[in-house]
DNA sequence: CTCCATTAGGTAAACGATTACCCAACCGCA
DNA sequence: TGCGGTTGGGTAATCGTTTACCTAATGGAG
């Protein structure tokens, strides 16, 4: 009755290896051999023959099968904390692209944050045989814990391992680095008071950029650093509700200093709402793409994204745990 | 000497079918076809003590053996022409979600509006037998015409086929119909002249808004539509050079339809930089997540981006080529 | 009591690739 | 001539699931 069920539109026989062997004339094992292993495994004539046979056919070898044999797919889970936020979009694409270049594909997945919605994905990665997992601002959460135990290949992206020890690769800035000399820069032009404005201090990556910014502060005797807290996930009304309360200072200081641009595009909305916008200057850090065209005020920490795909490929053959790949940043400072 | 290659951080042995049917006292079969028919195949009792096994065991069906015996993976090929392109990650992030509600997973790629890296990813994801090709921004190209030709499960989404002929089902916004309602809005305003600021009209939802537009510009005596060409693939840097050209016209009208938001971005930086920023009324399509925060000068044509994801899934058991599913789209008008 | 229809579940053949193992042919050398 | 080493390539097992086919048991009808 019902027949050996098939996803109908392919193309019927499928272009095997078999197919290919038979038309080169050798058994499936040397096709195979001369496909994967190089020209060494057999002799010259042969491996013509076989490789001619491949190209007119237009063999592809099956992804699954290979998949189930090896245990190990083609597949690359990445996971993005927010697809929303421009920069990590970005990130992503970068990253698909290098991992294509390989031969690789890329399987993705937002998490919106979630811890729940992030073990699921690395579960089914996982039943998948994915070959690695990328994340792009992980969350911590059991899943995680678990693979980071198996020693997964794990790569973070632009957020360090969230966990108590680290257990994967990092690939992105240096954060602290980075917001010590963020507000080196600030304090060089004479600022003697600013504030920090931050979200959320329990992602990784804004407690080591809030660190750096303190340290730089320290340094500086007099220098104040005022900290507000942006309340709640969402960084763009955060900003806007943290500006409120720097409205309300008595004798607010002229620098912000925001730990993304999303805070700093909350907390110009607030500032503008109020009249107030020429009385700030505002830094950010990722420097999104579209700063130099709708927001010229701002001035952030900018990285290359287009650097992070190769730096996660370089990593992606073993990514040892602890490994630290620093992508270079630059102060991208508003004209004028 | 070389065992059998193994990822060898994977748990050892893998918890398969096989492991749920001895630890239930079943044979595999059975247990298969418990997990996958449904109760109605075996006694009571049978169904669950595999249940029962499988969740004990933390049993997860191994992707790669499924896709390999059903011709067809949990894997659905998600093509964007630009995730750098907010509107567009956004609308992924939304499919990616719908997608992982079904047990699906998404496999992304960024063709960067590039026909080549379209028919590699289309001919790779074919490979991995998956299920279906949803195209967020598709370009025309010969991998495209043949899986269009095989009957391949085809979605194009925010961007009807580019082909002559249709060949799947469309998601997205009505383009002609929100194009046009722009334009009556602009119309009703009193507005007798306008600027058309387009790109590349070789995008289909370009040619559709501006048709609409054009048409209500027509239906209105005495009314003038002056088309201005952005040049080159950057919407932003083109909607720059456009409105050089509208700044030098003699007596340019105050409204200016961007047929993307993007555009418009480009379009305000040259405006403003000429300190001319208070002499334009700019409208676009998208309504970037940023403009309320960063550029509230600008109305756009809005949907909201959720939508995509359900939308997507509706058409996914069997996207009939040529029929379209329009989401509602609203003018999100500029404060003030 | 016999016979047929139904149900429950086992057996084994695929799916397409990789690879351990084996065999045959050939080489050079004593 | 006999022998060990190398080379080229075939055979078959295996990865984990699905499913066509078969068998045995059970129940009801005649």
């Amino acid at each position: 009755m019902t027949q050996d069920s098939t996803a109908d539109w392919q193309a019927r026989p499928r272009v095997s290896l078999r197919l290919v062997a038979q038309a080169a004339g050798v058994s499936i094992a040397t096709a195979s051999r001369v496909l994967n292993d190089g020209p060494d495994k057999a002799s010259a004539e042969t491996v013509l023959r076989v490789r001619e046979a491949a190209e007119r056919l237009g063999y592809r070898p099956g992804g699954a099968a290979q998949a189930l044999r090896r245990r190990e797919s083609r597949i690359v889970a990445v996971l993005a904390a927010a697809l929303i936020n421009p920069v990590m979009a970005t990130i992503v694409a970068s990253i698909g692209h290098a991992l294509r270049a390989e031969g690789l594909v890329m399987a993705l997945c937002d998490t919106h944050e979630d811890a729940a919605i992030q073990d699921d994905f690395l579960t089914e990665m996982q039943a998948q045989n994915a070959r690695a997992f990328v994340l792009v601002g992980a969350v911590d959460s059991p899943g995680l814990t678990r693979l980071r135990a198996a020693g997964a290949p794990l790569i973070f992206v632009n957020r360090p391992d969230p966990g108590p020890a680290p257990g994967g690769a990092y690939v992105g800035i240096d954060n602290a680095a980075a917001g010590e000399a963020l507000a080196r820069h600030v304090l060089a032009l004479g600022t003697q008071r600013a504030i920090l404005l931050h979200g959320s201090l329990e992602r990784t990556a804004g407690t080591e950029r809030a660190r750096g910014i303190r340290a730089a502060f320290a340094a500086v005797p007099d220098a104040e650093l005022i900290a507000v807290e942006a309340p709640g996930l969402d960084q763009l009304t955060g900003g806007l509700q943290a500006m409120a309360q720097v409205l309300s200072l008595r004798d607010p200081p002229r620098a912000v200093l925001c730990l993304s641009d999303a805070l700093a595009y909350g907390a110009w909305r607030g500032a503008r709402e109020a009249g107030r916008q020429e009385g700030f200057d505002l830094y950010g850090f990722d420097n999104l793409l579209f700063n130099d065209w709708v927001a010229p005020w701002l001035s952030s920490v900018a990285v290359d994204p287009a650097a992070f795909g190769p730096a996660v490929l370089a990593q992606l053959p073993a990514p040892r745990a602890g490994s630290r790949c620093f992508l270079p940043h630059r102060l991208h400072l508003r004209p004028g």
